[in-house]
DNA sequence: AGACTGAGTTCGAAATCCGAACTCAGTAGT
DNA sequence: ACTACTGAGTTCGGATTTCGAACTCAGTCT
């Protein structure tokens, strides 16, 4: 995809998968426990081809899975996998992300620490040093260059 | 867009101007100091025209800022704001997740925490409680509900 | 004059997206 | 036995997006 920076590094590819604007909301579905194709499709309001296709292509890369749950008439429905829970950090991250920047009135939200009920925030966390710390310390082959 | 569920939940507005396989790239890119159409598109290998909309896109929605750099032939360039910045942690879960989950391999590189060199986490911060949690103990109108 | 730079536009072809209607197997009601 | 309904898709044609390649336009460099 790319012809010369990095060499087509991970996250192209899984933007490529996860990078639309569907992708995240079936995930944020899923995470609501919605598994049933007419359920995604009501919930999120998407095209009924669309939704086929992307459900696939999710399940092909490991984020769903398609999972029978019924067999007279014969019936599936789609489950969030490891991977594809692994994947609430960025949902998170987003969603705070709308909170706070998006033009739309947000209002309700907010997410929160569930045994005490504070508004979380996000950080990063170094295991070694035992701190956590924002975006601005961050380095990485990945992320940042110069700046 | 969605009928009943959520109320357009300010996240579909979001991934409506981030969700699609070039944005998140474009932040990724800025945090890396890229700053001009032509190293955005070299780069990448977006396609111009598509680079275009994308940017004129991002500016509207504040995510980064056209900046006249020079006179003489008038020349632009797009830097990120505070919003766009704010992005990096959804920008880090996706290359984490890329980095675990993703089929292709990733090798280079992984993220650390400047100071340290240690290889970051990514976790929840609760104020009140003063600890770091992961998702599970996440709860809110926005993500999971029954599951 | 001729070549180059940087930020775009214009073009037509190809791929995606969409809503609405249809399929297909089985179940429920009358 | 006939009809209606459910759930998971597929098929259709039309509208929108995406693409690469080539072009523009102002100004600079040699």
């Amino acid at each position: 995809m790319n012809q010369q920076g990095q060499p087509g590094s991970a996250i192209e590819e899984t933007l490529r998968v996860v990078g639309d604007r569907w992708s995240i909301l079936l995930v944020r579905a899923g995470l609501r426990g919605i598994r049933r194709f007419d359920d995604f499709c009501d919930d999120l309001g998407i095209a009924r081809p669309v939704l086929t296709e992307r459900l696939r292509r999710l399940v092909k890369f490991g984020i769903f899975e398609r999972v029978k749950y019924q067999d007279k008439p014969v019936r599936y429905e789609y489950r969030l996998t490891e991977a594809g829970l692994a994947l609430s950090p960025a949902l998170v991250a987003l969603v705070r992300w709308s909170e706070e920047y998006s033009q739309e009135v947000s209002s309700e939200t907010t997410l929160v620490h569930a045994p005490c009920g504070t508004e979380l925030e996000q950080a990063f966390w170094c295991r070694s040093c035992q701190t956590t710390f924002g975006p601005h310390a961050v380095k990485g082959a990945g992320v940042n260059g110069e700046s």
